[in-house]
DNA sequence: TGATGTGGTTGACGTTGTCAAGTAGGCTGG
DNA sequence: CCAGCCTACTTGACAACGTCAACCACATCA
């Protein structure tokens, strides 16, 4: 039987995702987190150490949902060779909208992370995964067999990170608007069309 | 005559931004800004009112720097049509790296940037011009006559910015390592080569 | 001479992050 | 049955923080 009040520790961890929707995760404070999870002042250095430790724990679901998106994506059907690559990136271009909170946590508060193995190795493992789906597509004839493969995957990380921020500070229109989601589509495709 | 002390204003954005590129600009207080140069403690709130409005005049100032360097490499000789915009993104890395708590504040700190009018008509600018450079080199014969512009230029702005945050977190090489110049030259000719 | 800025300072207030110490309840071994 | 330990917090204190009102010294100019 699960509870229906959850522990302590997830409810602060949804009450920072919540108050950093609607602030910035940089404008919340430990208190007022605690405050909004019902929970006294110091619950959330009893469960995570530190301010930055909650962050890195927000990061850490982060990494683990979207890498969830990411895989979810992938395995729906009608995606082969190159289109691989359009799903992958307007799956992160997804998260990062549907979850902005997290997205931050993971990809532009990195002082607070520098040096955490376990984030770093976390990390590591979605570039790997990554650097697997382009050999994947290359192996499906996606791709010219003459690609350099790292190239390929850091410059489709680079895009789809960049297409993400834009999309997140409403470079590519105003907030909840579908036309966010085609502009990011019309890039994306621009980008996978011209890999080698 | 010049004074060789500079006035407070400067001296506390030049704190503020010696600071920020060692512990990040979130973990810089302003009391600690002020400390630093030599101010009292509520010097910062004199001049800039917040801490927000400390953080937008940094904001301002990264983005005339940005602009001056980018006008400056596109000023330099021999690079023409395509290639001009392999100059733009890497000068766009190049200040990211050279100016991580600029790039921070101008590119990473939204929050406290939304809504601010001299600060959206700048960034509407940035990308007018950035917007003039491709029509030049469309003109300049280096991009086929059906690209569509809109496209392209968010496309090589989101593969800019993608490439600099990579650079800055470390991802392409550890910090002052020169293999992050090339591993950025890299990635950012493959995208130049695939435009359309 | 006196008004008006400009470029700051001082002191106080409420709030924040962190830490040491305490407490209440559940589990486990003897 | 109960002593000991673990988990999940709370309480209270502290220094540091951001902001604000008030003040001060000097320059400019009518």
């Amino acid at each position: 039987m699960e509870p229906t009040v959850v522990a302590g520790r997830e409810a602060l961890l949804a009450s920072l995702e919540r108050l950093a929707r609607e602030r910035g995760l940089a404008n919340v404070g430990l208190r007022e987190v605690a405050r909004d999870a019902g929970l006294s002042h110091a619950a959330p250095a009893h469960f995570f150490g530190s301010r930055e430790g909650m962050l890195r724990a927000l990061a850490g679901e982060g990494l683990r949902l979207l890498y969830e998106d990411v895989c979810e994506a992938q395995e729906a059907p009608g995606a082969v060779g190159r289109e691989r690559l359009v799903v992958d990136a307007l799956a992160f271009v997804r998260f990062a909208l549907a979850h902005p909170a997290h997205f931050d946590a993971v990809f532009r508060t990195p002082a607070a992370l520098r040096g955490d193995a376990q984030f770093e190795a976390r990390r590591a493992e979605a570039l790997g995964s990554l650097r697997e789906l382009v050999e994947l597509v290359r192996a499906e004839g996606g791709l010219g067999p003459d690609a350099d493969i790292d190239t390929v995957v850091l410059q489709h990380w680079a895009l789809s990170h960049g297409v993400a921020s834009l999309a997140i500070d409403g470079m590519l229109g105003p907030d909840g608007d579908p036309a966010i989601a085609e502009a990011a589509e019309r890039i994306v495709r621009g980008h996978v069309a011209g890999l080698p």
